[in-house]
DNA sequence: GCCAACGTTGGC
DNA sequence: GCCAACGTTGGC
């Protein structure tokens, strides 16, 4: 199983629209960066869990977590006119943009801030903490993952 | 294939 | 809203 992290800015779309979605389940739409695509596309896997991160807010930080229910797929909103996200030079033979759908896990008793996560040495390699980082959807080692589970019970 | 111009991201 | 960082575009 592999670990990753999701930026959504919560004005757009946060956590709790997620647990609002039928089953708790939505795609993730709208990442049109090459990159985060290919992780999309060919690496996130069903099963997998990731972080859920707010973005450009006023408090930036992780504020739950999620699990893949369904692996790659093409982005039905690359074809949509009317989307913000549509693309009229991907073709459905040849898929530009990819989704995976992801499910509502947990809700973390409060929000684990990203000034926190800067603060621990165990995380200072993290692409997260690094500046100039600005890959929507961002790959997560186990050591990462469990040393910022365990940042929550801190919280309350 | 270089690179300047431009657009976007995202912390602050 | 500012601005640094970075990706994309397009002329040459």
């Amino acid at each position: 199983m592999a670990y990753w992290l999701f930026k959504s800015e919560p004005g757009n779309f946060s956590l709790d629209d997620l647990y609002a979605c039928p089953q708790h389940i939505d795609a993730w739409n709208g990442v049109r960066n090459y990159q985060a695509r290919n992780f999309l596309r060919d690496q996130i896997a069903r099963g997998d869990r990731g972080f859920f991160y707010h973005s450009k807010c006023t408090v930036p930080g992780i504020v739950g977590t999620v699990e893949i229910v369904r692996a790659g797929y093409p982005d039905p909103t690359q074809w949509d006119p009317d989307s913000p996200y549509y693309d009229p030079k991907s073709t459905p033979a040849c898929p530009r943009w990819f989704v995976v759908d992801v499910r509502f896990e947990k809700k973390f008793t409060a929000i684990i801030p990203l000034h926190a996560l800067k603060r621990l040495p165990e995380l200072a390699t993290m692409p997260l903490v690094q500046r100039g980082n600005r890959l929507s959807v961002l790959p997560v080692s186990a050591v990462e993952w469990r040393c910022i589970q365990s940042m929550e019970p801190l919280l309350l």
